[in-house]
DNA sequence: CTACATGCAAAGAGTTTGCATCCGC
DNA sequence: GCGGATGCAAACTCTTTGCATGTAG
C-alpha cells in the first residue's frame, strides 16, 4: 500500500502548497509500519533517513497532511495520537490494556451503534477512529 | 447525591490510609458540578475553599481515589481526563465537537456493541466511560 | 524572486517527582 | 512518635510558536 496512488503532488500544488522533501519523507514514514504511528515514531523513521528534519516540522506537517485529508489522526487515549494514511476503509481499534495489542475492526461493526445514537439522541457521531480498551483474547485466557 | 453514602472514611482506614482534609475537600469538589470534572476545575473548587491545597496533591489524590474505586477517571479525548464519583450507573458521553456540550447516555445503549465484540472478536471491552465525538442536535441544525 | 516551509530555540500546558516538613492516628 | 501525606519547586513529556533563514515554484 503506497500513498503514491493519491497523487499527493497534484493535491498539494492545487492548494498552493509546496512539495518538499520533508513532506515526502513524513508521508513515507506514515506508510511504513502497522498503520498506527505516533509522532515520535514518525520522527524516528524520518530522522533515520535524513537527520535534517526537525520535530516541529513533523508536527506541522502532520497537521498539514490531515487538513489535506491525506492522513487521518486517531486519538487512542491517554493523550496519544496516532496517524494513518487516509483512504483505507474506515475502521476502529480494539486496544488491549494488558499486552497493548491493537486489533482492527471494520466500520460495519460500530455502524449500528452510531445509527442508534442518531435516531435516539439526534447526535451525529463523527469519528473515523474509535479506540476501545479492554482485554484481548489471549490476555483473558491468561487471566482466568 | 453525596459521596458520604460510601463511607469513604472506613474504606480509607481499612486500607491503612489517612483521612485528610485535602482528601475530603477533593472528594467534595468532585461531587459538585456536572459530574465531568477536570483536574484543573477540581483544583479551583478546592482552592476557593482552602488555598492550602497544592496542585500536586490534587493529582496524587485523584490517583489515590481511583485506586480506592471511589472515583472513576474517563478519557474524553485530546489528552483530557475527567473524574466522577463512582457508584453511579455506568454511562458514556456524547461530546459535541462544535459547542463542547457533553450529553450522557446509559450503558444500555452501547452494551450490544460490546457484546458483539465479545462474540465476534473475543475481546472484552472494559471501559466505564466512552467518549463519542460528533455534532449535537443544535449544532447540526445550525450547520444545515 | 517571492512566499511558503523549515530549523532552531524557547515557551507552553499539563503532569509527575524528590525531598523536607507536617500531621493523622 | 511513626509513617503516610502534603507543599514546594524542579523536572519532565509532548506540543506549539516566533523569528530568521532556506528553498520550491
Amino acid at each position: 500500500m503506497s500513498h503514491h496512488r493519491w497523487d499527493y503532488t497534484r493535491l498539494m500544488h492545487e492548494g498552493g502548497f509546496r512539495v518538499t522533501p520533508q513532506r515526502q519523507l513524513i508521508l513515507d514514514a506514515i506508510c511504513e509500519g502497522d498503520g498506527h504511528t505516533t509522532p515520535e515514531e514518525i520522527y524516528e523513521r524520518v530522522h533515520a533517513k535524513s537527520s535534517a528534519v526537525n520535530r516541529a516540522t513533523v508536527y506541522r506537517t502532520l497537521d498539514f497532511l490531515c487538513e489535506l485529508r491525506l492522513v487521518v489522526a486517531a486519538d487512542i487515549g491517554g493523550g496519544r495520537m496516532v496517524y494513518e494514511i487516509a483512504g483505507e476503509a474506515p475502521h476502529h481499534h480494539l486496544v488491549c490494556r494488558k499486552c497493548g495489542a491493537v486489533e482492527q475492526i471494520g466500520h460495519d461493526t460500530v455502524k449500528s451503534l452510531f445509527a442508534k445514537l442518531e435516531r435516539e439522541h439526534h447526535f451525529a457521531v463523527d469519528m473515523d477512529h474509535l479506540a476501545l480498551f479492554g482485554l484481548c483474547h489471549k490476555c483473558r485466557r491468561a487471566a482466568s
